[in-house]
DNA sequence: TTCTTAGTTCAATGATTGTTGAACATTAGA
DNA sequence: TCTAATGTTCAACAATCATTGAACTAAGAA
């Protein structure tokens, strides 16, 4: 576990970046998992029915270059935690309208994820 | 013009092909331009700043297949409108929160257009 | 130290994207 | 009819995407 991780800043975070990283439906289903565990940071291995160690390596990669996700290292994982404030204040309503939309057409393995997942152990 | 133009029915428009849609300069600036100029049709050649024919009519048919805008034939024209309501009713808040952010971070292009463009000669 | 957990990096791969230019189709007007 | 206006289709292309498996790194536990 290299490197630095970075993030862009609430100022540098761009449009069209954000909807494309949302127009994945893994990736969606990741965001709307996120938000459903509102403010509850996530471990990657939270989102292991939605593909490999791999792909979802690539794909927070994608939502934290995009600027929709925080992740921050705790021991060997990767907490993960939705930017909500930073989105609002850069894109008022959009990350809200999506997440609306993303729960009802969700993805078919996400289910009741708060009762079939044991706790994150964050702070 | 050979063809049907298929448009996705309401209940059929899908939110990561609407995201990814969204989530292209060109088409950004393109249903930006369309916002604003709320409601009234616009030909296809109203937005050849932002690209070649070509290009402009790859943009109008991923808009388009995603549900995005309507596009009506009018002689050699086509007529572009946004699917506002029906955008709406299936994800609610969408398009004005993106219309809104994409106001603002708009095209280096996309200026006053009313002002600068002839009229549609729309019903 | 050794083993396990958790995630990253890399190269490869096939699919999709957005652009171009040339040729074509369709409608309208002279 | 001939011509202009407005888009479409096609093949080509470089670039990016999302996935895989193998190898690797780092932190924690035994």
């Amino acid at each position: 576990m290299t490197n630095y991780l970075p993030h862009p800043a609430t100022e540098d975070i761009e449009l069209p970046a954000v909807l494309t990283a949302l127009g994945d439906e893994t990736r969606l289903a990741m965001i709307a998992i996120l938000a459903r565990n509102s403010e509850k940071a996530m471990a990657c291995g939270q989102f292991l029915q939605l593909g490999s160690k791999t792909a979802l390596s690539y794909h927070v990669a994608k939502l934290r270059e995009a600027g929709i996700v925080h992740v921050r290292p705790d021991g060997t994982k990767r907490l993960l935690t939705l930017r909500r404030d930073d989105l609002e204040k850069r894109f008022p309503g959009i990350l809200d309208s999506v997440v609306a939309s993303a729960a009802v057409v969700s993805h078919p393995d996400d289910q009741d994820w708060a009762a079939t997942t044991e706790s994150t152990g964050d702070e």
